[in-house]
DNA sequence: CCCTTTGAAACAG
DNA sequence: CTGTTTCAAAGGG
């Protein structure tokens, strides 16, 4: 049975919290990142660490990695306007992503790997993705970004529809937490909608 | 296997 | 705005 360890904090300049869990490959001396969630408040990270049965890390000084306080550093910088590219800067440290087993298809890894050559404040859409990759199966990119498990680091947020509409965020359509989080995110990199 | 359903889409009318 | 088209993926015979 393969503990998996969560840890949750506020970025600098975004009032939400991250939840990060991830899993500890004591052989590698690393970690590998599982899941990235953004919650309203304290309590609703609580009550999710609570529901998935997740060993929560009251803070980094506890564990022996490096890995984990440095992915929270980078992904503070990014939120705080830092135009660093997240995938490449935390396969730099070692950090392992699942991203095979995420993205079992070919299908869907064409998307994931047009995703990662995003730049922050760069956008794409549904159909350029369609494009890129020959395919026409817009929403069938829009169901593997649903179902994305480490948003920021594949980009997914930098996806918007061909018309200029915010497109869906973590699932969700229209005018939810989710959509407008997307659009904090954007202008965060430069992207003005 | 085949059939149906489901999308964070796009397009025509 | 409302259909219609589109196709990958998942689920149920």
């Amino acid at each position: 049975m393969i503990q998996i360890s969560a840890i949750y904090f506020k970025p600098t300049h975004l009032n939400i919290i991250i939840l990060i869990t991830f899993e500890d490959l004591e052989e590698q001396k690393k970690i590998k990142l599982k899941e990235i969630h953004f919650f309203k408040n304290k309590t609703d990270a609580t009550n999710f660490v609570g529901r998935e049965k997740l060993e929560l890390i009251e803070d980094t000084h506890t564990i022996s990695r490096n890995d984990v306080q440095n992915l929270i550093d980078l992904i503070n910088n990014h939120l705080s306007g830092g135009k660093i590219n997240l995938f490449d800067k935390i396969s730099e440290l070692g950090i392992q992503l699942d991203i095979q087993e995420k993205f079992p298809t070919s299908f869907s890894q064409d998307v994931v790997r047009s995703l990662i050559n995003l730049k922050p404040g760069e956008i794409t859409t549904y159909s350029k993705i369609g494009n890129e990759i020959g395919s026409k199966a817009y929403r069938a990119i829009g169901n593997v970004c649903k179902s994305n498990p480490i948003p920021l680091v594949i980009p997914c947020h930098r996806v918007l529809r061909k018309n200029g509409e915010i497109g869906g965020f973590m699932g969700k359509s229209d005018k939810t937490w989710e959509t407008n989080l997307k659009k904090q995110l954007l202008k965060i990199e430069g992207y003005q909608i």
